[in-house]
DNA sequence: ATCTATCTTCTACACATGTAGTAGAAAGAG
DNA sequence: CTCTTTCTACTACATGTGTAGAAGATAGAT
């Protein structure tokens, strides 16, 4: 359900905003940014990433509503696998040992994670 | 000493063989990239990697030798913690969770690292 | 019915990127 | 010394993005 989605920093916002608020218009979007733009960008953005099939919209009123067509595990999936495959060959364990020398993740994260692991057999 | 770098594919393959050549030309970068370029497509983008900071050259001969300013490792860790920041709120064990839910490691990886963890106490 | 506040859409522009042709410089051949 | 090969530098153009003003549409107020 999601082929190769790629979003700046700032489209990410956007989408970000749209699944806490489930829907919205530009103007309940821009309510909800942390770093402000203009309301008229932000109702750019939004007819940009429909354009891309990324949201919908729906014209209710005076005011058009936007959805986002793609979660955000979607987006998260998409990403990092793209960004795995080009800065670590796609071997995702070499993204996890860049984690644990960057000293990001400690021993005791990894046998949290562990601990989910054996509890949740996929 | 690589504060804020982010590369496109495209850049970062040229970027890598850099890497791989250690310097080169145009040409040379030209000739080891997998996805094929047009020497002149190459050398642009070189150049706008230099004025970026990226690159250096020097003129030897009648040909321009280039060579990276920054390792795989800068890159990697400017890249990788963005990408955290921006889709897992700067929570580096959320992508840890993420790869694990996603069936990207599994129990037995998981352990590798925990022993390159033992192994190498930071 | 008209005015005003409020939204959206259209238009615009700067900059980065992908891509590559053309022109110019220089090295090597003869 | 001149011709040809080979590099680079310059120029160009399409597309995506960041950003937002101006203009148009419309709902609500009076």
């Amino acid at each position: 359900m999601a082929g190769d989605i790629k979003l700046s920093d700032q489209q990410y916002q956007i989408v970000e905003a749209l699944w806490a608020l489930g829907e919205g218009s530009a103007k309940d979007v821009q309510a909800r940014l942390t770093d402000p733009l203009a309301h008229t960008t932000v109702g750019t953005i939004l007819s940009r990433l429909e354009k891309r099939g990324i949201l919908t919209s729906e014209t209710r009123g005076r005011e058009r509503v936007y959805r986002a067509l793609i979660s955000e595990g979607d987006v998260r999936r998409s990403m990092v696998s793209s960004m795995i495959s080009t800065l670590f060959r796609g071997d995702s364990k070499a993204l996890l040992a860049h984690l644990v020398n960057e000293g990001d993740i400690d021993a005791d994260e990894l046998k949290d994670i562990q601990a989910l692991l054996d509890e949740e057999p996929s």
